[in-house]
DNA sequence: AACTTACTAGCA
DNA sequence: GCTAGTAAGTTC
């Protein structure tokens, strides 16, 4: 029998690179139509390679969990065409799939090693080996070299795979192969010199800060540099695309994930053609394809929406820092508040500090000490104390206008039978359902888990149901009986519009989100229970919080609490703020953490909970014994009450380190080889 | 991630 | 001996 080759070269009697391009319609043509012709289009392509000498790997990486650069035949006809930053549409094991190319190489590594591999053998036998690609799908590469650098570097800072790291820098409509056609206006840009920057820039009314975005993003574009400008949420870039449009008479993009595909691709060609220069979004925009960037701003860099709880788990403030190095740009970090980290940088020169106004506007901020200050006994119930009472009395009968704070949606926390003391929880998450009133559901605040509210106990069927605790809805109903003909709204994740009229107003944290004027007084029930979880965070998000508070109003503050002498509400009364952050730092650097280390945590999931700990305690075990570095500690494995969500068990390994890049290096490397079954692992950096 | 094969416990 | 379910290795 001779050789296939052989044989279908009877039927294509010319030049071997015609050949190989008549063997590659075949294959497109096939797995085009379905996947039932799989083993033979493998065949053919196993045979290509032996047609015509190709001498031109494309390195291709996928949106996979997986590292490394898989390399591909090129035939010489598309060598011009082969650039990193191109789309390919590949074989890869057994599946088309589509990505990117990344580099190309006369040579490959890749050898087909052992032919009796233990693994998955192909039937045929012939398949494994280098695979030639199928389609080049772009003519203009879809990531610059630029954005090729950022996003590896974000790869190996975040902790994700390359592919991944690029597939977040893509618009959705050109994630799956979809084509796209489009001329690129060759614009010159200016190669002036950049230097990078980092600043910031904080003031605590935020009135001060459009002075300097208006000169800096002017300057940038006089010199037809590209500007990013980055918020927390999509009403606000809302809200900021509309004024830079309107005072400098601009084009603005704005990209956020509520957008249509559509949309979104319409601006991202503007962008690659150098036509929009300046674009409004959430943490998303931090990639957006502007051509020679000149300046990111990020408002409220604080703010923890800029981490992304998916994969890939990156953060835009620090893909902005690399970005910004990389591109040679400027970076303009607001807040009100920063978080420690960037104050710390700020403080020690490291990055340029720009201070404005940090006097607190709130003329008055008393705290009421719970443990000495009781309550009346008809609003125990409600946490109001007699301090506060009286202070909300006053200003309600001045006619002004009043705000009291709660953080927690809802209107009972805690359901409990009276008769066999079953407490209803979220049958995924294990945690306590909160009653809503209005549609009579109790939901799981963890997962969104919605029921019917029961009114008699599902456990032993006689018993009433008892709800306690105190959410914003109760509040605001409890608040209705004993204020009867004031006007009480409430703000939260569920009621976003309050009357002109209302007096009183019951509010969790989104009425930050809001410019309610002509406050008088703002009363905060209790934040203890925020100040006491686990998080090191807790203080410092704490602090934010009121400290955002006492700017909503120029006159009084009020906060309720039981530990009145901590340094966060000290800092508050004596107007001190870097005494909270002074204070703060003595204890984060005596615990070794963010800012004076990064904090990795490797996070387990999986049905069954004794295999995820059995996994947790192994992988801590290999890790500590694997480290040889002294800059990498793993500190814990912390297995306190085994956390559930959404049906999995979690756990997680904490690690701190003063260089990122090395920790995951090694964890990469690590988890390579830790694999068990059931069990997923995602590496979080620098969480939040 | 998605796909493969290898292995293992349960059944007659 | 059979199968269903699961563990573990591979992808250029």
């Amino acid at each position: 029998m001779k050789h296939p080759v052989e044989f279908l070269k009877k039927f294509y009697r010319t030049s071997p690179e015609e050949f190989y391009e008549f063997l590659r319609g075949i294959l497109v043509h096939l797995t085009k139509r379905d996947n039932s012709q799989t083993d033979f289009v493998l065949y053919l392509t196993s045979l290509m390679p032996s047609i015509c000498s190709l001498k031109m790997y494309a390195q291709v990486v996928f949106n996979l969990p997986i590292e490394g650069r898989f390399d591909y035949f090129v035939p010489p006809a598309w060598e011009q065409k082969l650039r990193p930053g191109v789309r390919t549409e590949v074989f890869f094991g057994k599946r088309r799939c589509f990505g990117y190319i990344v580099g190309k190489a006369e040579e490959t590594e890749y050898k087909k090693v052992n032919p009796v591999r233990k693994g998955a053998p192909n039937k045929i036998g012939l398949s494994n080996g280098v695979k030639p690609i199928l389609r080049i799908l772009d003519d203009i590469p879809i990531l610059d070299k630029t954005m090729l650098k950022i996003t590896r570097r974000v790869s190996e800072y975040y902790a994700c795979s390359w592919g991944e790291a690029i597939e977040a820098a893509v618009p959705k409509s050109l994630r799956k192969g979809r084509r796209i056609d489009y001329n690129p206006r060759q614009e010159k840009f200016p190669k002036t010199d950049k230097a990078s920057e980092v600043m910031l820039l904080q003031d605590i009314k935020g009135q001060g800060r459009w002075e300097i975005y208006l000169r800096e993003i002017n300057d940038n574009l006089n010199k037809n540099r590209g500007i990013i400008f980055l918020t927390p949420d999509k009403e606000q870039a809302g809200l900021i695309q509309k004024e830079i449009k309107e005072r400098l008479n601009v084009g603005v993009g704005l990209l956020h994930s509520n957008q249509s595909v559509g949309e979104e691709l319409r601006q991202w060609i503007e962008m690659k053609k150098g036509l929009l220069r300046i674009v409004v979004g959430t943490r998303l925009a931090v990639f957006a394809p502007l051509v020679n960037l000149g300046l990111v701003i990020i408002e409220e860099e604080q703010s923890s929406v800029y981490k992304q709880d998916s994969r890939p788990h990156y953060h835009a403030v620090g893909v902005a820092k690399i970005r910004t190095k990389i591109e040679g740009a400027r970076l303009i970090l607001f807040s009100r508040s920063p978080s420690l980290e960037t104050w710390y940088q700020a403080k020690r020169n490291r990055i340029k500090y720009i201070l404005k106004d940090i006097r607190i506007p709130a003329r008055q901020i008393k705290i009421v000490d719970l443990q000495r200050v009781g309550f009346i006994p008809q609003k125990r119930k409600i946490r109001l104390s007699i301090s506060l009472e009286d202070a909300l009395n006053k200003t309600l009968n001045q006619k002004g206008r009043a705000v009291l704070f709660l953080n927690r949606r809802g209107f009972a926390i805690f359901s409990y039978c009276q008769n066999c003391g079953k407490v209803l929880r979220c049958p995924r998450c294990n945690a306590n359902l909160i009653l809503h009133f209005k549609n009579d559901t109790l939901t799981c605040h963890r997962c969104n888990y919605r029921t019917q509210s029961p009114t008699i106990c599902p456990s032993c069927n006689s018993g009433y149901i008892r709800y306690s605790g105190l959410g914003t809805e109760k509040l605001e109903s409890e608040l209705h009986r004993l204020y009867p003909g004031v006007n009480i709204a409430r703000l939260d994740k569920e009621e976003k519009i309050i009357p002109n009229d209302a007096q009183l107003i019951v509010a969790t944290e989104s009425v930050l989100k809001h410019r309610i004027a002509n406050l008088d007084l703002i009363g905060v029930l209790s934040p203890d229970t925020a100040l006491n979880r686990p998080d090191f965070r807790a203080g410092e998000k704490v602090f934010a919080l009121l400290l955002q508070l006492a700017c909503l109003t120029s006159n009084c503050l009020i906060i309720q609490t039981k530990f009145p002498k901590h340094y966060c509400f000290r800092a508050l009364t004596e107007k001190r703020i870097n005494l909270f952050y002074e204070t703060e730092l003595v204890f984060r650097r005596q615990s070794h953490l963010p800012p004076f280390n990064h904090i990795i945590m490797v996070k387990l999931r999986g049905r069954k909970e004794e295999r995820v700990s059995l996994a947790a305690g192994e992988l801590f075990d290999i890790l500590n014994n694997c480290n040889k570095n002294k800059s990498i500690k793993i500190v814990s494995c912390f297995n306190q009450i085994p956390h559930k969500k959404r049906d999995n068990f979690h756990e997680q390994i904490l690690i701190t380190t003063r260089s990122v890049i090395k920790a995951v290096n090694f964890l990469k490397k690590i988890l390579a080889d830790f694999r068990r079954s059931g069990i997923i692992i995602t590496v979080d950096v620098d969480p939040v």
